[in-house]
DNA sequence: AGGTTTCTTAAGAATTTCTTAAGTTTCGGA
DNA sequence: TCCGAAACTTAAGAAATTCTTAAGAAACCT
């Protein structure tokens, strides 16, 4: 498990970095934001855990880069404890933990332990519903074989529809997974995306239920 | 989302489902681990709250029960603030996260909404009676497994009426479920929502009782 | 900068769902 | 048995939602 300690007290960050190479981590530290950017940028760890009372920036804007991203990216996150504001506006941007300093490393690593669970039990690399099979990591759509190019949101939505087949899911719900929060979506575009993807899918592939959401099948023989 | 509250104080107890319900959750109390299995074991709940300090046997036995099921029940976890052991017990059993008493209630309220993005998606609550089968998540109802699309009041309607199995709720108690305050209704349409409902479902699944209201009963073979 | 692809917005058409109302049937008490 | 109230049935118009199309804006790639 690849790890990445954002933390800019440097007794505290050798310490820590000592601790978890010990308990088999791969640790990457880091004293700042501007150095941590990349590495999560390019995709090199598993996991991050974030002080947010960072010399450079807001911690919060990187955890806000982060739970932009595609891919999950666990972000346990560390503060003083006075600032519960931070907390929660933390928790609520997406982050999966938080700790409050001081704490006990045990307690650190028990943590640890549960979202390296999470991470590890969630790799399936390809979402398939019929014929139409999507590759995650290669991010390719295929149907019967033949290759389908899927512009970004097209690609987005079709994935959540198939990461919830069988589940309906309404336009604000698809919307929250199409959009960063707080862009504000004016008019119908779930529906136009809806159209589009139809127009390339087997037909009935995903179904309207009106007046509640948009469904794939599971067992549907397109 | 169905919540479950296990705590034996009663005045956290009632102050916690109070505000917890006026948070939207639909909440289960009770004061000891006696109550609370069946709950668990019967389905009925997406999220648990559970305190460790109870009278009637530890709380984390009731954990482990819960993490030996197959359909996952994420398991939040309350402990006084000198039983660390506990708590990271609690995180190696399996708890997806925990809070020291004494704690803030908004930040309670944070991290429930981490938990409940991570369930929703992944659990689904159904609502049963006879062949009847509502899947609140999926918003989808099936019949014998056949797929039934019901429009949206009457979906509401079906709802309203799984959920108070065996009890009878007049056409106004019902009128008061489908439609927002103020809006006035002036005619018959319980009745004919009724009516569309009956020709779907079994035969004499919707019981009339005349001048009294509309009742599903539970131990119907339809 | 120019051209291409993708995204958003808007507006009217098409469709589904909802409400209303009127006639018919059923139920229970006189 | 007869009567009145309640519930059922049906159909049609109103309301709401979704589909479709297209055009301009934005992002992307040389």
């Amino acid at each position: 498990m690849r790890l990445l300690l954002v933390e800019d007290d440097q007794v505290v960050n050798a310490g820590l970095t000592r601790t978890l190479s010990s308990e088999g981590y791969a640790v990457e530290s880091t004293l700042c934001l501007a150095d941590a950017r990349p590495l999560v940028a390019n995709d090199e760890v598993d996991l991050v855990i974030l002080d947010l009372g960072l010399p450079d920036g807001d911690g919060l804007s990187l955890l806000a880069d982060i739970k932009r991203r595609k891919k999950p990216l666990p972000v346990l996150i560390l503060t003083a404890r006075d600032a519960l504001d931070d907390k929660i506006k933390g928790l609520d941007l997406g982050a999966d933990d938080y700790l409050v300093k001081p704490f006990e490393v045990d307690e650190l690593l028990a943590r640890l332990r549960v979202l390296g669970r999470r991470v590890s039990g969630v790799t399936s690399s390809t979402l398939q519903c019929g014929s139409v099979v999507m590759d995650l990591a290669a991010h390719l759509v295929t149907i019967d074989g033949a290759q389908l190019n899927l512009p970004r949101k097209e690609y987005m939505l079709l994935k959540a529809l198939l990461e919830n087949q069988g589940r309906v899911q309404s336009k604000e719900q698809l919307e929250q997974k199409l959009y960063q929060w707080g862009e504000e979506l004016g008019s119908n575009a779930i529906e136009v995306h809806i159209h589009h993807l139809r127009k390339k899918l087997p037909s009935n592939a995903i179904k309207t239920l009106r007046g509640i959401g948009y469904v794939m099948n599971k067992h549907e023989g397109h």
